[in-house]
DNA sequence: AAACTATGACTGACCAGTCAGTCATTGTCA
DNA sequence: TGACAATGACTGACTGGTCAGTCATAGTTT
């Protein structure tokens, strides 16, 4: 258990720099000459702190499970503080995991790199979204999705308009470009364009729960996944 | 937030009723000869009655969220009883899981119809767990699984040796069948049986979440995903 | 009557959200 | 520039409510 250091800032130094609040275990800072930083910068900063230790709660925890206590422990802050930055619980969940989803719908939105071969534009899709998302903390976001999403509608839904429809809308364009070409033979397989991203959520809950037993080289089984559709790449 | 109404529920046993219940409900009379049943009887339907009342409130609500008095009230009977069935909240959590994933067991242990082609056995596993799992109750224990996983190691261990490991296994020997005998040409799928599976629990997953937005047919999916695997099936 | 089972009021811990007070910072004036 | 005032970001003790788990009491069976 990361027990933070109560360290109630007493620091019996009336005169000394400005509190630099207990936060110690993430941030060495050392504040001071550095960058004080006017009150707006200062502000952001905190809650960004304050983000990133919710996150990081929610994840570990749950929704139900997180303690505001905690949060406020982890992001150096007063609990009041968190009120200042939102309005509860909830709608501080919500938009945070709204706030984490952006990054991802950026890349939907970024053109494809479309230089070589349909295969190798998926390839290079899955690669990226394997390093950083199913190795990463992000990957924990969409699990956290499945997990609370249905106590949360209006979560799944921003989840479904936003990333869901759209990323497959992305697929299904693709895979009827590899049809057209004349790489891809199944053409049913634009019905389904799930069946392309399949392996990659597979691998994102596969890390939260399994890793531990099993190590699972997403990469590679991906790999596997387009010789199915694609057929055997030459390995010339 | 949405409250689950919880209270029906309540719709007098199929036998005799006998609960007493607080106040008014003063009834105690007759019963007997009918179909009291002996005690351990009794004891085994109030179990399972907290058991079912359970499962669909961890389902909706989680672990954290699920108060014990609501399980009382839909399983009938007050919440110390509940303490004569499990040590506490957390043992019966894993328990009714433990329990609820045993038909899933069995059905792994069964021999699978070993009699058409291979791609007949995947199909009909296939059809059969879509029915009976990503259709139904069960379905949302594997999200729950997923959910509440990183949360209860014990959980995610025995769901892998249980159900994944075993899963997979039988998912590889029936790959390595299917290329023994000619029908799976991609040899390299034996490596990754999860792919196998993969669109069976995106769909689980979909049913979830998202089935109001955009309905999903598993069934014709899953056919598509094994047109690819043993390619396209003649429609002679 | 003794043994067993069920009940639900009760307890104590826990936690989201509040708010009166503090104090670093910023603005104003001489 | 230095002294003083105004501001509001920040704090954390506190409140009100919730809920897991207990146990004295009541009911049922043998």
């Amino acid at each position: 258990m990361s027990k933070i250091p109560s360290s109630t800032k007493i620091p019996a130094k009336p005169t000394g720099s400005r509190r630099v609040a207990g936060g110690a275990a993430a941030t060495p800072k050392t504040v001071a000459a550095t960058t004080p930083a006017n009150r707006a910068e200062r502000a952001a900063e905190r809650r960004a702190a304050i983000v990133e230790a919710a996150l990081d709660e929610f994840i570990a925890r749950g929704f139900t499970a997180t303690r505001l206590d905690d949060v406020a422990k982890r992001a150096g802050v007063a609990k009041g503080t968190i009120y200042l930055h939102f309005k509860d619980k909830e709608s501080m969940f919500e938009e945070l995991i709204r706030t984490a989803l952006v990054p991802m719908i950026n890349r939907l939105h970024a053109p494809p790199p479309s230089g070589g071969s349909v295969r190798d534009m998926v390839e290079g899709f899955a690669e990226n979204f394997i390093r950083e998302v199913a190795s990463t903390r992000r990957g924990d976001i969409v699990r956290l999705i499945v997990a609370e999403g249905p106590r949360f509608p209006a979560i799944a839904d921003f989840y479904y308009r936003e990333v869901v429809s759209r990323g497959l809308a992305g697929m299904r364009a693709l895979i009827e470009l590899g049809i057209a070409r004349g790489e891809i033979r199944h053409k049913s397989l634009a019905r389904f364009p799930q069946i392309m991203v399949a392996p990659a959520l597979i691998a994102v809950i596969w890390q939260s729960l399994f890793a531990r037993h099993a190590p699972l080289d997403a990469t590679e089984m991906f790999r596997v996944h387009l010789d199915l559709i694609f057929g055997e790449r030459r390995t010339t």
